[in-house]
DNA sequence: ATTGACTTGTCATATATTGGCAAATATACC
DNA sequence: GGTATATTTGCCAATATATGACAAGTCAAT
């Protein structure tokens, strides 16, 4: 439930010195509904990021980074293999990589 | 859409000599539910796992690293960023399971 | 005790996933 | 050709999950 991206939005937030109210209107929602995001209990929805971004002049791409990043440990957290399953999604990764350069 | 948790059950099951109506009604499933699961367009519930790899002689953890990684690619498939979130997810994993020995 | 910032709970609704069945396709055999 | 068996696909109702909106709550400062 906690998220290192909603972290890392309050983060840049108060750095901005912004408040919920002043952020949330942008995306189209209520401060409760920010709040639980930056509180890892709701997801923002991928496109937003990029505006969020904006607002906070951070980079979207590192949001981006940590928003997957909880969506990946939110598979894997209870599991004894976690690592393993992210090896092998790893390789899978690669080699499609490869393929698609080269096709 | 393809999966490998899919493709290595479909292996092992013809491996058994078995067909998708010897298998299914152990998974309490029609061979129509058991086919995608083979093809990748279902996902098999995570408790039945180790059923399925009873039935198919198989080892129960080696298909299920194949089931985590299908939904951890099928997070991150489609971006540009999908290796970095993965490294992200992979120290988080890293520093919890530290965390963890030593509480 | 009032104000402002944030948090939490609830609940109706939207969205996604699943289960079950019927029909379609594929392959082999006669 | 026609039948039989295995698998696949499409559809849709049922279920489960996620979301949006709002009210009420906490907390800190004054």
């Amino acid at each position: 439930m906690k998220s290192q991206f909603g972290e890392r939005v309050r983060e840049l937030r108060e750095k901005q010195n912004l408040y919920l109210r002043q952020v949330a209107p942008f995306l189209e929602m209520d401060t409760a509904q920010l709040s639980k995001i930056e509180k890892g209990s709701r997801l923002l929805k991928r496109d937003q990021i990029p505006v969020l971004a904006e607002i906070l002049k951070a980079d979207s791409n590192e949001l981006l980074v940590l928003w997957l990043a909880d969506q990946l440990y939110e598979v894997v957290k209870d599991e004894d293999v976690a690592l393993k399953a992210m090896d092998a999604a790893q390789e899978t990764l690669k080699s499609n990589k490869r393929n698609k350069r080269n096709k």
